[in-house]
DNA sequence: TTTATTTACGAAACCGTTTTCGCAATTAAT
DNA sequence: ATTAATTGCGAAAACGGTTTCGTAAATAAA
């Protein structure tokens, strides 16, 4: 029962193999009655073409990359969603690599791309990558690649992005608004766009309230759960307590409510909380959570859609070719 | 700056074809001096392998195939990173294929797979899979596959698996304990092992405990999210209305909350609620969530383990190599 | 009727590796 | 000094498709 190829195929039909590859691929130098019989025939004995082969023929994979952080997150798992409705129209594979947030490992994953593995890349960079030189190298090389979300501004090609500056702002208003005034800050990296950009809107929200800003409040949370939430704790336990915290990124959220928990702080009483996130869940959580969502499916779709344009059209450049998606605050208890 | 190829490499060193292959691959054929050469050059010039052509040469790819109906759910997203944890250690590449649930999907892609772009497959079936011959003819055709949560039993081949039964008997014995006598469970198929498994202990639990099984408090959810709404929605307001619900899954989570709340019941007081979840966020909800959490990582990783077991040992049988690994019971206030 | 064109197919090269086999040159054994 | 074994490398055949080009037969145009 080993998989049939067209040599076996050709044999069977007493045809030549390159009769039934164009037969397979519907060339117009075939017959009807003969492609008629490949077809009936391939399928009878369950032909099933290699997909190397084709690949390395036509140099072309029909495989994308996608390459991100994580997929135990909301927003990546439905921007995959997203990426693979067009994927499959366009009749292509995707390739998901998680870097982990690992500069190391999203330098090996690019630097193996450039063997052919895939046509195009989406990437969403590590909250490790400072320098863009594999992303260049790549690029340099021919292949097509947009950001998603996580994108370096030190390369220049599509960027899908939401508006990161205005929902920080959006965000810390809506705190200031219901009468915060001590308000924490939560990154994951100082070199992330995303994190930075949400920064200077909480920075700008903050002066336009005139509000002093606290560096205590300001804390780099790292990639590890356990810390993150002694991180919070020492946070929630200053002598100048903030009163309301804006979450720059999703997994931050658990860490944050455990902690207000430990520390017998109240949501939203004695403390309010937004964060950044995708969560089905934030509308059932002890309080409900106000949210910046993310138009995550979206904005995969639309990455995918405009990496798809730069494949099928050779000159089509990405450059300028950026979107920037709004997110939207959804408003719930936790900071009623 | 186009990607580089062994001829060039060859040409470069005055060395032939072959002799860059086998130095690549650090045959013993040839010379310490000459790798050494042959290394250095390739680096300088960024030479990456082209990974078809050592695939239809070699014939493996060195990727497994990883076929799971979601990746926006905790439990399979935490599987994958157990899978690609041991994947990464062997040298491998994870290709994550979605069914979103469709038996047509499902089979396409295992047919696709025939092709030789995977050496091996780690499955769990969508929710519509009745019938296995498209897995046994995969199996047939010489791929290893190993299951992983759902498994088909009319399939001879190695199933990691959780303690469905013991976990369904649980999760009904505690809200029996806590004093539910009117219990409703909610499957997502009647086809699913799992569902059905979970089910087996549910009713065994009620039997135990000599409470009657009211058909109308077991109700199949379906794919889409509203509808499910509708439905518990619908199972709340019956004249019987259940004090109790066993979740068979996951993402019927957010839908109990909503409806209980829309229906003014409270939890755990009116209702008591318990899932099988791996949510992280199980632990804020509220009110905070009883699950029956899966061993996910873990599961994923066995899996791979025992797949990886078969590629390297072609004689080794996966028959019959079926790992049981029990979930937990994590009591929160839900059941409270 | 002769020539031109179209139709339908086959032979062979090619994609970039790996691997088998052959063969010199060197080293070891007799 | 002769034979045997070893070392280090190259030529060429795969792997399974696609594509280019050539060509015989059938059809159309002259």
């Amino acid at each position: 029962m080993k998989n049939i190829n067209i040599k076996e195929l050709a044999l069977e039909l007493n045809l030549s193999v390159s009769t039934i590859s164009k037969a397979l691929n519907d060339s117009y130098e075939i017959s009807e009655e003969t492609k008629r019989r490949v077809l009936e025939t391939a399928a009878r004995l369950n032909y099933v073409p290699n997909p190397y082969a084709s690949s390395l023929r036509g140099r072309k994979s029909k495989n994308i990359g996608v390459v991100i952080p994580e997929v135990a997150d909301s927003f990546f798992s439905l921007a995959i969603n997203g990426i693979e409705s067009v994927a499959k129209e366009k009749g292509y594979h995707v390739l998901i690599c998680l870097t982990h947030e690992s500069f190391e490992n999203e330098r090996t994953i690019l630097k193996e791309f450039q063997g052919g593995r895939v046509d195009g890349v989406l990437l969403s960079v590590s909250r490790e990558t400072t320098q863009c030189n594999h992303i260049n190298d790549l690029i340099a090389n021919g292949l097509p690649l947009v950001f998603f979300d996580r994108a370096c501004d030190a390369v220049e090609t599509a960027k899908i992005t939401t508006d990161d500056f205005e929902s920080g702002y959006k965000a810390t208003a809506h705190l200031i608004a219901q009468s915060c005034n001590q308000i924490a800050f939560l990154s994951i990296s100082n070199y992330l766009s995303i994190s930075n950009k949400r920064l200077e809107g909480y920075l700008q929200a903050l002066n336009d309230h005139k509000i002093e800003v606290n560096p205590k409040h300001i804390i780099q949370c790292t990639n590890d759960a356990e810390q993150n939430y002694l991180l919070i704790k020492k946070l929630l336990q200053q002598k100048n307590r903030p009163n309301g915290i804006v979450a720059s990124v999703e997994k931050l959220t658990t860490p944050i409510y455990i902690a207000c928990e430990a520390l017998k702080l109240k949501v939203p009483q004695d403390i309010k909380v937004i964060c950044f996130s995708n969560l089905e869940t934030a509308a059932i959580l002890n309080p409900s959570l106000t949210t910046i969502t993310q138009p995550a499916f979206e904005m995969g779709k639309v990455a995918a859609t405009l990496l798809f344009k730069a494949l099928e059209n050779r000159n089509f450049s990405l450059i300028k070719e950026d979107f920037m998606i709004p997110s939207t605050l959804v408003v719930r208890r936790s900071t009623g």
